[in-house]
DNA sequence: AGACGTAAATATACACTGTATGTTTGTCAA
DNA sequence: TTGACAAACATACAGTGTATATTTACGTCT
């Protein structure tokens, strides 16, 4: 009889196939590039299909970016909490480069799926447990994500391996008249001539922004 | 016969009549409530119209950031460095806070108009004058706009006033079950309690921010 | 003053989008 | 075997950005 069991389920789609084919075609695509009929077009199905799965395609976002920060590695809350808040910027970091598409509507709506808690839940605990107070260790978070946030749309719109990045910054130098914007265009240059090394640059920051905390909690 | 003078201009449009129009309609209605044809409707004009002063959507976005970008009081770059950083900080937040809808298409384009170029430039000009190299300047500004973007997106998403910051708290509340989520949901409680001073809490951070580029100008 | 060239406004049309609504179909429990 | 019911389907609608072709009105030059 199966008494309580799993719902009958008889057809092709599930709520997770749907949410994880729609992921595909937006690493593939990007976000412009994955409408519903797409999507039921890849899930071999009709575009109306997918409503039974999904309420709608904001739903569905909603339910893409939670399953983007379920693969972010969490504070385990009694770690040691700069090796946890280092481990899992990093891994932020990685999870937004491997699905360019998730860093804009992850800051832009206020969604809060079941991963997206868990992550809130475990950073401010490891960072309580450690001796921070809750305000503090908001403002820690805080501090944390608007780096990586920043540091992953640079990184996602720019060209990441240092050859392209080079060439895009030659690409854009003409279009800076040393005249108008000296500055600038000394960066510019600069930058077209350095080694652009992204992770080095990333953890540099993160570690700058590591030791003000640290700083911080020993002070009081 | 006003001989290289300005263009004819004959009826009513015009490339900033257009961008003002869109950003007025942005303000009002937000991003998407901004379509080529209400867009139009609004200037009493055919969709097709704005074609002739506008490239495309695209671009009337990236002008229309571009304008709001030329609203924020850039640094003096002979100016007390820290104190144009500060005075730029604060403005980009009210800037922002005007125009709500300008932060996401701020920093997930790459676009590059007249008034980016001129605060990029101002801004980097004002910290190498200061004695910052130009990475470390580069750096700083990054620091800077990242606490400036996070920011305004927590602005942006949430009630601004207390009491209406105070109430989606408490209804969100509920959504965070304290056995699973014991220190989510305790933060939550503190900040429904709490009084909640945006400026306050982002001109905090800022200060934090500016000691540490100090301290870090001052070490080399 | 009158004709002309040209840029701006228009009209029409196309390929899309998300999704409301109503129908069919396949599967499981009785 | 028979309902029941949820999942897949078909159709349709209002809205999107914009390509293309056409009309209109103005500044310039004779």
């Amino acid at each position: 009889m199966s008494p309580a069991s799993k719902p009958p389920q008889r057809r092709t789609l599930t709520t997770d196939k749907v949410v994880a084919e729609a992921m595909r075609l937006a690493d593939a695509e990007g976000l412009e590039g994955l409408s519903m009929r797409r999507l039921a077009g890849a899930l071999g199905v009709t575009p109306m299909s997918l409503y039974n799965h999904v309420a709608g395609k904001e739903e569905l976002l909603d339910a893409m970016v939670d399953a983007v920060v379920a693969q972010i590695d969490s504070p385990e809350i009694d770690g040691d909490w700069r090796a946890m808040m280092r481990r899992r910027a990093l891994s932020m970091r990685e999870v937004l480069m491997r699905h360019r598409w998730a860093s804009i509507p992850l800051i832009s709506r206020m969604t809060s799926g079941a991963a997206i808690l868990r992550d809130t839940n475990a950073t401010l605990g490891c960072l309580v447990t450690a001796g921070f107070t809750y305000p503090q260790a908001d403002w820690a978070r805080n501090a944390i994500d608007n780096h990586v946030y920043g540091y992953a749309f640079q990184e996602v719109n720019y060209p990441v391996d240092p050859e392209g990045y080079k060439a895009a910054a030659s690409r854009f130098l003409p279009r800076i008249p040393a005249s108008e914007y000296p500055f600038l265009h000394e960066a510019a240059r600069q930058i077209a001539e350095a080694r652009y090394d992204g992770i080095t640059r990333f953890e540099f920051g993160l570690d700058l922004i590591l030791d003000g905390l640290e700083a911080w909690k020993d002070a009081e």
